[in-house]
DNA sequence: AAGTGTGAACAAGTTCACAGCC
DNA sequence: GGCTGTGAACTTGTTCACACTT
């Protein structure tokens, strides 16, 4: 009976989560779904239909219980346990991410900063010494790892992922502009700056016709 | 006649042109959707009735014209001249972006790096000089900037984005783990490593869930 | 009275399947 | 013969609207 939840569902539920989470912090108790879809920029009766999938959090004439309704979802995403990551890759891209003060607060713990270059190994970041990314595997058989972060140059990705997987490692973030390709039961996600510029262009482009074609 | 075009298409675009950039420069001649849809973990209808939203690109019984498609898509997307941006905010992820090699090649110029921390201003990055956040808005009012690139702390973000859409700029994207606001025709697309670790987890939660099951 | 939870209606997006053209 | 372009069929996701609970 594994009802199939929608992906978007579950891309939404983190935003939720971090509202939640800011409420439970500022101490309000109660919530309805009208006033956070109003927040969010969302229908409440998206926001109902999608918490239905999980349970029956809220109470009815009332709404839903701030601090309830975050241990729920801290609950269902898996944040009430700490998850380790390693950042592969320590140029600029990856020093800003291994630096990153958001992981530490939400439940990741960056547990290896890795690079493959001579220059960069052995130095230190935040007082984390740079491992050499051809113990990577080795390193990820002895203390597991759920989570890498890939960062590296996009010729390289592929072969880190490898690596990462044959490692144990169950998800892969991949900042490379590289497409790679891990096996099932592997979650792989993409953060790509230019794809979403390249996006942006496209609306960018028809405002500016728009713009034009009106001022004839 | 401006048949809605989804937004979800307009997303994939940037993917597609990137394979035919790719396949361009390795001079291939001619690819059919089929083809195309392997690459790209794409069906080929898929494709097919993306492309069908902006005209007739192919040759039915041969495929698409690599050169040709690359160009359509090129003009399509807006790739075809430079799009000035902006990148406000040069801590370790503004350094980052600022440095990103990937920006130049696909038609991005950054023209301008700004931060209002004294000990920043004024110092140089990649031979840049590093501009003062005061003086953005003057700045783009005399020399205008499409895009602007949000890497500020958090609490900064709103303010940021308030600044660059006085100053002109027509889209944001943004760094910052806050959501910010900005009125409607102007772009805005959010960049947030935490949501996405997050959504993963639920997935790797169910997963761990299903090998006890198994297990039992 | 207010606001949830949810089947039913609707909308959006994807895939099918085939006519038409190269 | 092979592959595009595209309505039509289908699937997925969203919104409506109301019975029900507090």
């Amino acid at each position: 009976m594994p009802i199939e939840i929608p992906d978007v569902v579950i891309d939404r539920l983190p935003l939720y989560y971090r509202l939640l989470s800011r409420l439970e912090q500022e101490g309000r108790a109660v919530i309805s779904s009208q006033e956070l879809g109003e927040e969010l920029g969302v229908t409440p009766a998206q926001i109902r239909k999608d918490l239905s999938y999980f349970g029956r959090f809220g109470k009815q004439g009332r709404g839903y219980s701030v601090v309830r309704l975050a241990e729920e979802l801290r609950f269902i995403l898996g944040l009430d346990r700490r998850w380790r990551v390693v950042v592969v890759g320590i140029g600029r891209l990856g020093r800003a991410l291994s630096s990153y003060p958001g992981f530490e607060g939400q439940g990741f713990d960056i547990v290896g900063r890795y690079d493959s270059s001579p220059g960069i190994i052995g130095t230190t970041l935040d007082g984390n010494t740079i491992l050499n990314a051809a113990d990577l595997e080795a390193d990820l058989r002895k203390t597991p790892v759920d989570i890498g972060i890939v960062a590296v140059t996009a010729d390289a990705a592929q072969d880190v992922a490898d690596t990462l997987v044959r490692g144990g490692v169950r998800a892969v973030l991949n900042y490379t502009p590289a497409r790679v390709q891990v096996p099932v039961g592997v979650e792989l996600k993409h953060i790509n700056p230019v794809l979403f510029l390249q996006s942006m262009t496209y609306h960018l482009k028809l405002r500016q016709r728009d713009r034009v074609a009106r001022a004839d």
